[in-house]
DNA sequence: TGCCCGATTAACT
DNA sequence: GTTAATCGGGCAA
């Protein structure tokens, strides 16, 4: 049986965790699969929603390391984070790709679309696959209905500039596997691989 | 209270 | 390649 992660993995820094957690699966429910994309986010990043301080909407990435911060994209979507680094440090890493594992027939129906790789490939396209809303705001990764287990193996991380971003758009904070299908958008040319 | 705009997506041309 | 959809957070006034 695969190793669970606990909350204690979450307490390190975020530039860690980020490319640690690629390979990881995540079920919710009992529906996801392995995390091949994500970004990174801290309080000294202009590009973080804690970047101004505690809010009403960020105040779960000042709590402690483990739990999962979530908020509306463009008034549409919903995205889903894990909170990272020792308490009041208020970083936290952006979910943007699983390549889905379980339950593929309940992704299609939620997403109603057939093609794998438009199932959970993007941020908010995988919080619909998996039904994740601000309902899970606050909740611990490392108890139901989460279940999140370390990879099986070892993965070839590769890391490039972070998507969709105005500001701080030039730190290379996305982590991907490379060569992975189901990414939400390749990695330019010149990236950096890691491992 | 009003205004601007975004860690996105799908449906266009 | 471009753009509409859609709305709450954050900040100016």
């Amino acid at each position: 049986m695969p190793k669970r992660l606990t909350r204690s993995f979450f307490s390190r820094s975020v530039h860690e965790v980020a490319p640690d957690l690629i390979g990881a699966t995540l079920l919710f429910d009992g529906v996801g699969g392995r995390l091949v994309e994500v970004e990174a986010y801290h309080q000294t990043d202009p590009a973080s929603h804690s970047y101004g301080g505690p809010t009403a909407r960020n105040a779960v990435m000042f709590g402690p390391p483990g739990f999962v911060y979530v908020y509306r994209s463009y008034g549409i979507h919903w995205c889903l984070n894990f909170v990272c680094e020792p308490k009041g440090t208020a970083s936290a890493v952006l979910i943007r790709a699983i390549e889905p594992t379980t339950d593929l027939a309940v992704m299609r129906r939620r997403r109603g679309v057939t093609d794998e790789r438009l199932l959970c490939s993007g941020p908010g396209r995988l919080c619909e696959a998996l039904r994740i809303t601000d309902r899970q705001y606050g909740l611990a990764l490392d108890a139901p209905p989460f279940e999140l287990f370390a990879s099986s193996g070892p993965v070839e991380v590769i890391a490039g500039p972070r998507i969709g971003l105005t500001k701080a758009a030039e730190k290379p904070w996305r982590y991907g596997e490379k060569g992975s299908r189901f990414l939400s958008k390749p990695f330019p040319a010149a990236t950096t691989v890691l491992n």
